[in-house]
DNA sequence: TTATGATGTTAAGCATGCTTAACTTTGTCT
DNA sequence: AGACAAAGTTAAGCATGCTTAACATCATAA
């Protein structure tokens, strides 16, 4: 059993990975669980001893088979989590990720398949993302793309948001940019990649950074 | 905030105390939490330094107002999930403690609060332990008297069981042991301190040990 | 192609929370 | 009282996971 700190690692590196599908470099790492290069160095070769992590200097890491099996437990334990909470005991949108990141390291594998069997066995968690089942097979995402690479002038539902910060996620709750509401991408500045769009007859200019984070299916009409 | 190790000394201290008012010794509590002696008297000194704890060496240790302050929080966290895990998810009598055991230490003041509120602010757990309330209240207990102290040839009712041990849960739940069903204490064996009990119908042999864990009040005929 | 800044790694050190081993205090039995 | 065992404490050391500071490698622009 890897600890907490192991977990947390291993869940992030494969989110990473799982973006661009190359392997995720130090700083990145670094950066998303606010502790110090060197921490993570250190890190990945205890995790590449352990099996968990492909791992040579100055090239990045990958999950192996066991590091994969691994973060699908955790992201399992994770995602049922938020849907659990928002679901059976009514906290928000921006709250339960916080909450989440927490139980998601005190909870066996008996408790959980009990969450998902209460929950009847859900797909997708709150913010679109697919749920890992109990034999660690992840559900297929419908197709989607990120909002920075649509095209102006047309219209799209939101299918998937990236919940990796709760400010974020309290402020699109806010404009009521929630899963399966349209939005109109109404303009793109080539300065900065922000966009325009419309929501619900009101108009939101957004950074490249919120943009990355917001999936999109174009609009059936 | 206190780290999980000091929640878990904290609750250990607080529970000893209410047994029988004393000083809570080193021994006990190294026992209890599998480490030596020589981890509580460290940790003794730095739970002191921080304000949790009386103690003067040899003597032995007691909770300030602080320390039973965080005491209580620890108590409603474990309670209240005791208590949603059996209702809500429908784990039994001896799963939940050593689940809650870990989720005591993952919930925010918030989460539990809303636990609270789903479970309509019960007053008792599942093994009719008082739980805090918000401000840190413990609910009055009916009054209730170890099985040890009984009279041989009186009816009892089950008022509360000590949950510290599921193996032992888990064969009191076997026997049908458990909270409000009626026995009748037909002896005892002044060689060990050992009881003989009829419940329905059947016959049980109790060591002290297991009498003491288990809390009964007189049956009103 | 080489200098330079960005990125990554290593080394030394620290806090936490544990261990074992040696030592101290306490309480009890005679 | 005093000796002896049980209980408690201290000291030294270890693993984990972090830090800062020094050093190594990489990537790219002149």
């Amino acid at each position: 059993m890897p600890t907490i700190s192991k977990e947390d690692y291993i869940k992030t590196i494969f989110n990473f990975h799982n973006e661009d599908g190359l392997p995720v470099t130090t700083s990145k790492i670094a950066n998303k669980l606010e502790v110090t290069n060197s921490a993570i160095s250190e890190m990945a070769k205890k995790l590449a001893m352990e099996g968990y992590l492909d791992y040579s200097k100055y090239k990045g890491m990958n999950l192996t088979r066991s590091g994969e099996k691994v973060a699908m437990q955790i992201l399992r334990r994770h995602r049922l989590w938020e849907l659990f909470l928002i679901e059976v005991l009514g906290l928000s949108w921006d709250e339960v990720h916080d909450e989440a990141e927490k139980l998601e390291h005190s909870t066996s594998d008996s408790l959980i398949d009990k969450i998902d069997e209460y929950l009847g066995f859900p797909k997708f968690d709150p913010h679109g993302s697919p749920i890992p089942q109990r034999n660690g097979i992840l559900p297929k995402i419908p197709k989607s793309i990120p909002l920075t690479d649509c095209e102006v002038g047309n219209s799209y539902s939101i299918v998937r948001v990236n919940d990796s910060d709760n400010e974020l996620m309290a402020y699109l709750l806010k404009i009521g940019l929630v899963l399966s509401s349209s939005l109109f991408l109404s303009d793109r500045l080539s300065f900065d990649n922000s966009i325009t769009i419309k929501l619900a007859d009101a108009t939101y200019s957004l950074s490249e950074k919120v943009a990355e984070q917001i999936f999109v299916a174009e609009e059936i009409l």
